[in-house]
DNA sequence: GCCAACGTTGGC
DNA sequence: GCCAACGTTGGC
């Protein structure tokens, strides 16, 4: 069975165009233990993504991506020229990890606007007060109706 | 740019 | 192990 997830970048930083000029990137620089441990211990290869821009006018969900390669230790941890480098992070004790996605499909952008309007999405954790995790869980019901919105039917996925 | 919410750090 | 100080996130 597959999960279902959304996924935090700032397009500035890392949009979901340039997800889709690299075919598949690591998800580096996750810096939280909540959110590396959703990645070490249930992100699996095929799980579906909700991919969302943050930071940005307004916030939205950009695309569906894919993971394709389970979580390994985040080598920008290791490296003291990356802006995520952090000195605990040693090979016997990574510290951090990342998983691999790949888009799938592009979305119309679904806002945030749209989605705390929409009833059936109560309780996405996305929309809960004070929720800043980079990457969380979204339940199937509520990824068919994101994907919905967005003009595609999940179903086709 | 403000600030609420939350996580981390480090002194004790 | 408590908690104050500090840093970050991210919507507004």
């Amino acid at each position: 069975m597959t999960s279902h997830w959304l996924m935090k970048s700032e397009p500035h930083v890392y949009p979901w165009s340039q997800l889709v000029k690299d075919g598949s990137t690591h998800w580096d620089g996750v810096r939280n233990y909540q959110a590396r441990n959703i990645m070490r211990d249930q992100m699996k290869v095929g799980d579906m993504v909700l991919f969302y821009h943050s930071n940005c006018k307004p916030p939205h969900v950009a695309g569906i991506a894919k993971v394709c390669k389970e979580a390994y230790p985040d080598f920008t941890a290791q490296d003291p020229g990356s802006k995520y480098f952090d000195p605990k992070a040693t090979p016997e004790n990574p510290r951090w990890m990342m998983v691999d996605i790949e888009p799938i499909m592009e979305l119309n952008p679904v806002t945030l606007p749209e989605l705390r309007q929409n009833g059936d999405l109560e309780g996405m954790p996305l929309l809960m007060r004070g929720q800043r995790l980079s990457v969380q869980p979204v339940s199937a019901e509520h990824f068919a109706i994101v994907c919905q919105i967005g003009g595609l039917d999940s179903n086709s996925l």
